[in-house]
DNA sequence: TTTAATATTGCAAACCATTTGCAGTTAGAC
DNA sequence: GTCTAACTGCAAATGGTTTGCAATATTAAA
């Protein structure tokens, strides 16, 4: 996790359609919440609770804040939660109206992340529900390796 | 997780070529861990610590010793870890020369747990692997869904 | 069979991510 | 401006997991 780089995927959602959003649903746009949405806004991959904490301006706000905001903002769709196994959540800011269903590739040596397209074939999960008689399945991947930097 | 079902998948795997392995690995057969590999063999899914501990008897053993045994048996690949989401490690014994690579279809309602032999096609984890630089890429995929009896 | 070396255990305390109760503060509808 | 529900900070609680340490048990060797 290296650059704060600005990605143009993120950079188009303007931050008074997010607060908007927020206003819609009957939540207060408070400093906290706008702090933290401007930092999801800057960053093109999924962050910890404490990667946004630590990003926020000097006294930001309480650690349970962030907790509370990114709990609520996921239960609006807002961001989407992401888990890569190393035991911090991690949350990624959603485009309206996108499902956010998607992958990470992630470098085992320096957790260097990126997004990937492609999907587990959904003719393949169709298979997998009905043969166990499951319904409204869906699937959880990433993907691990090493990153061309973490070769050398 | 309900049935402590004598799979044939695992009653195959004698209990004295598990602590074999141990002895093998100078390690020492206590009656704690013969006892959680005796819970292991005869459960033919992952298994929480916590369940584990559960079914040890009746004076089992400490808790944290069932944390240490995993640990050391994940580190011989006598035990493969997994991560359904939801905060605790799963471990289900593996069979010797298995790699233990395959996936689980989860119902998000009641918990049971079906194995999945189906797999990421390894044609398309290459293509990411090489579209990226990435080395030595492999994934983490479970499946979640309403089982049968969750839809009645 | 006893010994010696050392791996393992129990226990309690420590850790870390996350949640929660509560009293005080604030955004925003009116 | 007022009012109220939503929000915040703080500190304490939670749940999974790890760790330090002194006591104990397994195994190889004598």
């Amino acid at each position: 996790m290296r650059k704060s780089c600005q990605h143009p995927r993120h950079e188009g959602q303007e931050l008074s359609s997010l607060t908007g959003r927020l206003r819609r649903e009957a939540r207060k746009v408070t400093g906290p919440r706008a702090a933290i949405l401007e930092i999801l806004r800057h960053h093109p991959h999924p962050l910890t609770i404490k990667e946004v904490f630590e990003e926020l301006p000097k006294s930001g706000c309480d650690l349970a804040t962030v907790y509370r905001a990114m709990q609520m903002m996921e239960k609006l769709g807002m961001v989407k939660r992401f888990d890569f196994g190393d035991g911090a959540a991690r949350f990624e800011l959603m485009n309206e109206g996108d499902n956010g269903h998607h992958h990470h590739l992630i470098c085992t040596r320096c957790a260097q992340v990126v997004r990937i397209e492609e999907c587990f074939p959904a003719e393949i999960e169709r298979q997998i529900a009905s043969k166990n008689g499951y319904q409204a399945v869906t699937h959880r991947l990433e993907f691990f390796g090493i990153c061309p930097d973490c070769q050398k």
